[in-house]
DNA sequence: GACCGTTACCTCGGAAAGCGAGGTAGCGCA
DNA sequence: TGCGCTACCTCGCTTTCCGAGGTAACGGTC
């Protein structure tokens, strides 16, 4: 009746952004990486696609959130390191407001809950 | 550099029918009391519109989530009233699991947090 | 009785973003 | 030579949201 496989993709939606710019709060990381720490850090819970992670990465690029840099890889390839900018700070604590101000409205209406942050 | 707006189409995505389901909870209700209602509890915050709610509706009443019968509207048009299953019901158990789920993942890799319910 | 506003339902087209599959490339090892 | 791993990227498909538009019934106003 409900394929749960399906649904978590769309719950992802929208808030791969945010994933990926507090993962960079570490420092700079490639994209392997990223995810490597975003699957650690949800214990498995998420492993974002290379097919949404690389677009992403360049949006947040593109929209001058990270910066990226190329840098020869010690027995691999090549590997694109990005970091944040001051911008994708900013963007990181906007998209951490909006997820806060989202899932409390999630809680109050599917849980009944009274607002706590 | 990111519009709120469209990021809240995309995180709404997939949580509708937790949302739909959750506030038929309270019993039979039709499409634009349910919209109300999760306007209401949700502080403003989500007002989903028609072109996602009624769609969202027949899917879970094909899914069997859901049952629907036509009323006569006293001083108003013909209205259609939904109920939840005993499917629809275990769907919500459901959704709402997937819901606390993710939502603990995104708080892990977001904001550090250790898990809490 | 013609018209408008409200309630209520529905459908269509477009946009966003995830996923999986596939492709390229460098390195190490058998 | 060929396999496997890391690493990057792109393409097409799917889902589901939104906004705009359409239908219809009723009440009130002129």
């Amino acid at each position: 009746m409900f394929d749960a496989k399906r649904i978590q993709a769309q719950l992802m939606k929208g808030t791969l952004p945010l994933l990926v710019l507090a993962t960079l709060r570490d420092g700079e990381l490639h994209g392997y990486e990223i995810v490597r720490r975003i699957r650690e850090r949800s214990s498995g819970a998420f492993t974002p696609s290379e097919g949404s992670l690389y677009p992403t990465l360049h949006r947040l690029e593109a929209e001058g959130a990270l910066e990226a840099a190329w840098r020869a890889g010690d027995g691999g390839p090549r590997r694109r390191y990005y970091r944040l900018t001051r911008g994708g700070l900013a963007a990181l604590e906007r998209a951490e407001r909006e997820w806060t101000t989202f899932a409390g409205g999630v809680r109050r209406v599917a849980f009944g809950e009274a607002f706590d942050a």
